[in-house]
DNA sequence: CCAAAAGTGTTCGTTCTACACCCATGT
DNA sequence: ACATGGGTGTAGAACGAACACTTTTGG
């Protein structure tokens, strides 16, 4: 029910990262074409959601609306880190073609802003329709310059878990020292010796032990902690040591 | 000559920093305002330089233009860091008509993408016909979300020192250690060591020594140094230790 | 001979790295 | 009893901070 009219000139993409406990994906989503410009093309028919934004809208409430309407993700928290304005964005003429079919408009330029979201694919349904997930490491063609989008996004995300304390967004308010290593292993691609890393958080006092173990597993039951938001934002002078 | 039209959705803000021996200012521009808008508002006429692109132009190539247009300065390297998309941002009402009055255009949305650039104050004329360098300590209420804006592009350029090695673009070819340390102080408003950082220096491959001293000077002529950009992109794992 | 900046080493504390074994629990 | 992850300490290397004096030149 949105009163002000589409932007022809503004658009968002959000790159939304999928995680599990040993792979990193990407969302993408289908893109239906007229089948006589299929054969033309040489992309996959995947693409980052994105979308045209209303002009009473600001782009991260566009993002977060594109992003449920192309792929029913509700409730992700998404952060800008990107422009996209090079003049052949809309060179392929199908992009062009399909932009311009699916919002009635007359479409010549259009900048992006681009957002990057994380969610745990564990808690969310086995398939999503219209979209998949594809691993990081086995990206194929995407049109525009998705690629280098998605490149992108995993540097911000990477720096943003160190000066943000972003990782703790995506863990259990209640976390072992263990799952913070292995979550944080999973983006960066490698695991470093435990008990170092128990070194240093220990040392980070905006990790708190909580008094109270784990339950129910099949080993010895971990130490719990909480990340203390307050105390990261006044002690940190920036930037963990991860 | 440019045949597309503005795009009355998208503008490009640039913070242009100016540096000397001592201190760092921000190039602000005059905004004429009808007399009557003028007393009601609670803002200095100046500005960041910034304005409306046009359809068929690259964002940073606008930027370059209209920091031309409103300070005849050329050739300073943009860098892209910020995006502003508030609702709010034209809802001082003297404002938009101002925008509405100098670009002839109706107004009701306007993103607009920031810029930093930064240049040596003694290299250009003692004074910009319409614009004014104000020091950085010194800043009064500006309009819009400047002041935020001015901050924001002091804490990414600072990154970029210590990321992309940007320190070495406002320096000469052949410089000296003591150069290097007192321009960085400038921007860090402090200085270290210089024992220590003479140490640090000599680590970093890139920073290559000449066979060449200083001439002409009233003191021990000091060794010259050259920034190697291609060592620097190879070797450094991303991140200088300033 | 004075002014001005160039250049140089050592010590001490901190941090980083590499590395191997026993512990508590559920099945 | 075994499988699973939880949890600990130490030694050596690298790094960062603090610190004062001599050198070379032009004026």
């Amino acid at each position: 029910m949105k009163k002000a009219a589409l932007n022809p000139h503004l658009s968002v993409d959000c790159v939304i990262f999928g995680y599990n406990d040993h792979s990193l994906s990407v969302l993408l989503v289908d893109r239906e074409m007229p089948p006589a410009e299929k054969a033309n093309s040489t992309y996959k028919d995947l693409k980052l959601p994105g979308g045209l934004i209303y002009n009473d809208e600001l782009l991260i409430d566009a993002a977060a609306r594109i992003l449920e309407e192309l792929t029913t993700l509700q409730g992700v928290k998404l952060n800008q880190f990107g422009v996209l304005d090079s003049l052949d964005r809309l060179s392929n003429e199908a992009d062009r073609k399909w932009l311009e079919q699916t919002t009635g408009l007359t479409i010549d330029r259009v900048v992006s802003i681009a957002y990057y979201g994380i969610v745990s694919m564990k808690d969310l349904p086995e398939s999503i329709p219209s979209a998949h997930w594809v691993d990081i490491n086995n990206l194929d063609k995407l049109p525009f310059d998705h690629e280098k989008i998605i490149c992108e996004a995993l540097n911000v995300l990477r720096q943003h878990f160190k000066k943000e304390g972003l990782i703790f967004d995506i863990l259990p308010e209640k976390f072992t020292i263990h799952q913070l290593q292995s979550t944080l292993a999973v983006f960066y691609g490698e695991k470093a010796d435990s008990r170092n890393f128990r070194k240093k958080i220990k040392k980070m006092d905006f990790i708190v032990p909580l008094e109270e173990k784990q339950q129910n597993v099949a080993h010895k039951p971990a130490q719990l902690y909480r990340y203390d938001k307050r105390r990261f934002r006044q002690f940190s002078n920036n930037r963990i040591n991860f």
